[in-house]
This record gives structure tokens, sequence and C-alpha cells, in this order.
DNA sequence: ATAGGGTTAG
């Protein structure tokens, strides 16, 4: 009898080791399905108490993004220590849930637990973007109080923090760097991607070169900083001096090329170079689609995915962004199939970028399929949808369906009030726009922005209200940019205001003076007006300044390959032909009753 | 601590 005691107590030994044993590498696991077989094994075995266990299970939950499940987890512990109130809240920043990271924080010291060298980093990392600074700010003040900056890791990522936040923001970070007894390699690190990111490459330069000791990290932030100035020559240079090149040196150097269009460069490096990941081919695809080489794009695409690469949402995201600018339908096709091919569902994220892709494509009714079937959307999907549909005419439906959203419970942002007005634009609904754009400061607390004025200028010129869009103008806020202006001057000469158009053309000129686009518009302002005195003399001041007006030219996707074509043009080797049939369809529209405008 | 990433007026 004596002995069923202590049998008892190893069997419970041997299955907690057992399960110990199953669980050293729990809080890595990214299925859900096993996470949660496991959740039911530990709470059979009355585990769930064990501050060895529950970490785990919250990091494996914030993982698989199930924060319900990792919170409710977190709420069964009757004490939890720090390390569970880190774990936690690093889970809700790795799910970029800042704000319930901070309010973990404060509830832990409520608790009356001290926070330690763990805990701030994981708080510094929540607070990004501008409106975080003075959370970082404060932070950085219950650092000093408690006299952490023992851990050279605290006030490392008080800097990385400090320089997201914006220009104030790096600031902060500068002082911060200044004042720091010691300092390693990441610190310098860390401060020189705050300027690169503030965009002051000549300081982040100087700083480089001050560094004890160089390792790759430096020299390939240092070349990211000429990449996003794109200073490519300073770039290249650089390029060949580094000691050592790696992947992200290499497609650094490749996205630098794409961005200033150069894609022979890209090309020869990308063929070049040694070791390519997911995201360089990312890069070089968007660079191919961006510029509408949609047969590049696509042969490289296809040459991704036989390689075995799987794309993972930043490379959808970012080639299905690149097709939405210049509008390839196909290559968006192709990636949304092979979406299909290999996921159930998407994230939201790339729903969002599928829904722009197909709108900005003008694909109304497949985007309009992913949106329904979008299992949780937010305002940006909300914003891609109306947006798109304002964009193709249709007016009224986008203000539908910007009632639905209200319906649903959206709360609309500054993005929505463009994509609004835009509709009413489009659709000429001048009153509406009005009231929409005094309801949004009134009803929605959203000042609005110079986008905003550029969008309800365009409507109230656009509906001949001339006199009013120039008072809105002069009411406004800020200073007009050259988009109101050019606005306003594309106003004028749709009625024919001469004289006002003259007045748009000096602020225009000021701005933008070598932008060909103002010469053409007041040029066909004072032919419309048959002010041919005024015509040669602009031409004659377009020749002297040397400024020449390219053509505008129309493209159109066959056989996924983009077709440019201008006015008058005869670049084609069947040119003869193409006249022919156009001078036929013509000759049929005309049996019609159509007018053809002249314009010489 | 370094490379790609959704919505923004003509």
């Amino acid at each position: 009898m004596l002995i069923s005691a202590p049998i008892r107590a190893p069997t419970w030994i041997s299955r907690r080791r057992l399960l110990e044993e199953k669980l050293s590498d729990l809080h890595k696991w990214t299925n859900l399905k096993h996470v949660k077989q496991v959740h039911a094994q530990i709470y059979k075995a009355n585990l769930f108490q064990d501050l060895y266990v529950a970490p785990k299970l919250i990091s494996a939950f914030s993982l698989c993004h199930q924060m319900v499940l990792a919170v409710s987890v977190f709420n069964q512990i009757q004490e939890p220590n720090v390390h569970l109130y880190n774990t936690l809240i690093r889970a809700h920043v790795h799910n970029s849930q800042p704000s319930q990271a901070f309010a973990t924080f404060f509830q832990m010291l409520s608790d009356g637990v001290s926070p330690d060298n763990f805990t701030y980093p994981f708080l510094v990392k929540a607070c990004s973007g501008e409106s975080w600074f003075p959370m970082v700010q404060m932070v950085h003040a219950h650092v000093e109080k408690f006299g952490f900056f023992s851990d050279i890791f605290v006030p490392n990522s008080l800097i990385d923090s400090y320089s997201k936040c914006g220009f104030v923001g790096v600031n902060a970070a500068r002082k911060l760097f200044m004042v720091m007894g010691e300092r390693d390699i990441v610190s310098w690190n860390s401060m020189i991607g705050g300027l690169v990111k503030a965009g002051v490459v000549g300081e982040a330069r100087k700083l480089f070169d001050e560094m004890p000791e160089r390792d790759a990290v430096s020299w390939n932030t240092i070349l990211d900083g000429y990449v996003k100035a794109e200073e490519m020559k300073m770039a290249f240079e650089l390029f060949e001096k580094m000691p050592e090149r790696n992947v992200v040196s290499w497609s650094t150097m490749v996205l630098g090329y794409c961005k200033v269009g150069d894609m022979d460069m890209a090309r020869m490096l990308f063929d070049k170079m040694p070791v390519k990941n997911l995201v360089t081919w990312t890069i070089i695809i968007s660079g191919y689609a961006k510029k509408g080489l949609t047969k590049e794009a696509i042969g490289l695409y296809d040459r991704m995915e036989k390689a075995g690469l799987k794309s993972d949402d930043g490379a959808v995201i970012s080639i299905l962004a690149a097709c939405a600018e210049s509008g390839l339908l196909g290559l968006g096709e192709k990636v949304h199939a092979s979406i299909n091919r290999t996921k159930f569902k998407c994230s939201t994220l790339v729903s969002n970028a599928l829904v722009d892709m197909y709108a900005k494509c003008g694909s109304l009714d497949k985007a309009y399929s992913v949106f329904n079937g979008m299992a949780r959307r937010d305002v940006v999907s909300w914003n891609a949808m109306l947006q798109g549909l304002g964009m193709h005419g249709h007016g009224e439906e986008a203000l539908q369906l910007f009632s639905r959203m209200k319906q649903d419970g959206f709360v609309p942002d500054k993005v929505t009030f463009i994509g609004v007005l835009c509709a009413c634009t489009h659709a000429g609904f001048v009153e509406e726009g009005r009231q929409y754009f005094y309801a949004m400061e009134r009803d929605y607390r959203i000042v609005p922005e110079v986008e905003h004025y550029g969008c309800m200028i365009d409507l109230l010129g656009r509906g001949g209200h001339l006199k009013e869009a120039f008072r809105l103008v002069r009411s406004m806020p800020m200073e007009p940019n050259a988009i109101i202006w050019g606005t306003l001057l594309g106003a004028c000469r749709m009625h024919n205001a001469v004289d006002l158009a003259g007045e748009v053309v000096d602020h225009l000129v000021k701005l933008e003076p070598s932008d060909p686009g103002n010469f053409s518009l007041l040029s066909n302002i004072y032919a419309a007006a048959g002010d041919w005195d005024s015509v040669s003399k602009l031409r004659l001041q377009m020749r002297r300044t040397g400024i020449q007006k390219p053509s505008g030219a129309s493209s159109i996707e066959v056989n996924d390959e983009v077709h440019e074509f201008t006015v008058l043009d005869k670049s084609h080797p069947r040119s003869d032909k193409i006249y022919q049939m156009i001078n036929r369809l013509v000759q049929d529209l005309k049996e019609v009753g159509y007018v053809p405008k002249a314009y010489q």
C-alpha cells in the first residue's frame, strides 16, 4: 500500500518532463493546429499555471497571430513574473498592437512588478511612427529614472526607435548618441541608419567615416543612404570599395538602379550577383513592372517560381503595387493565381493590394470579388475599392460604398475623403462634394490637407465655378503647390478663361519653371481664344529656354506586351496598314453621325 | 543594426 504514492508521483513528473522535452522549442512553432493540440494537452496535464510553459505558449500563439488566445493564456496566470509580462509585451509588438503593449506595461507597474533590461527594448520597439514619439520619450524617462542604461542594449534600441519617429525623433536620437558613455558597433549603425532614414546622407557619411570599426551592416547602411538619395555614382563608388559584399549589398545596388530607371545596369548586377534571395527577385520584378516592361517582369516571375522560391506577403504586395502603378493586369492576375494555388486565405494586406491592383487596372468586377470575399476588411480596403470606383467614373456607386462603409462601423480617414471628393468630381456632383468637404472637418475632425483642397478645386473648376475655386485657393491655410495651380489651369482651359489663366501660369512657372506641360496647356488656352500672337511668343520662349514637350503617349497591353503610341506615330513597321484601318473606322463613325474635333 | 511591402488631389 505504501508503494502506491511514489508510483503516482513519477507518472506526473515524467508526463511533465515528456511535455517539457516536447515543448523545448514551442515558442518557435508557427503551425496553429499543432499549437492548439499542445495547448489542449497542457490543459489536461494541469500545467497552464506553469511559469515555464506559459511564456512559450504565449510566444507560439503570437507567432500564429492569435493574440486573443495569447492573452487568455496570460490571464490564467495568478502571479505573472517579469518574464511573462515581457513575453506578452513582445507578443503585442510582434502583432503590431503597440497600445496593448503599453497597456501591459502599465498593468505590470500597477501590479508592483519591476521592469528589467528586456522590458524596455520591447517597449521601445512598440513606438514607431511620428505619433509614438512621446511614448519613446516616456520610456526614455523611465529608463533614466531606474538606471537601466547599464545594459547597452537599452540605449541602442532607444536610438533605433527615436530614428523611426521622423525629424524630431532623429534629433532626440542624436542627443542620446552624443551623451552615451560607451558605444558599440550597433549604436553607431543605428545612429547612421536613423540619419539615412531622415534623408541626411552627408551627416551619415561623416559618422560612418568617424567609426572606429565597420562591419557589413555599416557599409550596407551607408550604401542604402546613397541609393535612397538616388546618387548612384556615389553608391557605385562605395560598392566597389566595400571589403565584402553580401546579398543585401547587391540587392541595394539593384534597387538603386531600378529607382533611377536604369534597368540595364540593374539587370547586369542581378545576373552577376552570386547569391539571390526572395527580396532580390522582388526588387527586380517590381522594377520591370514599374517601368511597364511586362514581358521581362513575367519572365522573371516564372523563373523565380521555377527556382523554387515561394513569395511571402512582402513579395506579393510589392509586385502587386508595381502592377497597380503601371496597369499590368497580366502580371497581377498571374500573382493572384499563384497566391490562390498556395494559400487558402490571404492576409488583409495582400487582399488590399489585390483590390487596389484590380481597381487601378480597371478590372472592377475582380476588385469587387476580392473585396467581397475578404474575411477582415480594414479602412484601407474600403479606400482602395472606393477610389477605384470613383476613378473609373462610377461616382454614384462610390458614394453608395461610402455609406455602406459607415454602416459597417468603419471610420473614414483622410484618404477616404480624397476618394469621396474624387468620385464627386468624376460624377459632376458639385453640391455633394461641397457638403462632404465641410462635413469632413465638422463631423470627422479631419483637417483638410493640400490634397483635399486639390480635389475640391478640381471639382469646382470643372463644374465651372472658377471664381469660387480661386477664392478657395486664396483662403487655403497652406501655400498652393504646382498641382493646385495646374488643376486651376486645366479648369481655365476647359472654360476658356484666358485672363485667369495668365495669372495661374505666373505662379506655375515660378514653381515648375521647366515643366513643358504648363507651356503647352497655356498655348492651348491662347489658341482656343484665337490669340495666335501669344501662341507664337510662347513657342519662341520655349525654344529659347530649350523646353521640349514630350508628346503624350497611350499604351495598350496585347499578349503580355505593352505597346506605346503617340499622335502621328509612324514608327511601326506596318504603319501604313494601321492608318488605313483608322481611316476606315473614322469613315464608319462619320456615317453614324460622329463629328471629329480638330485642334488646328 | 542593413535590401522589397496596401489606400493619397492635376
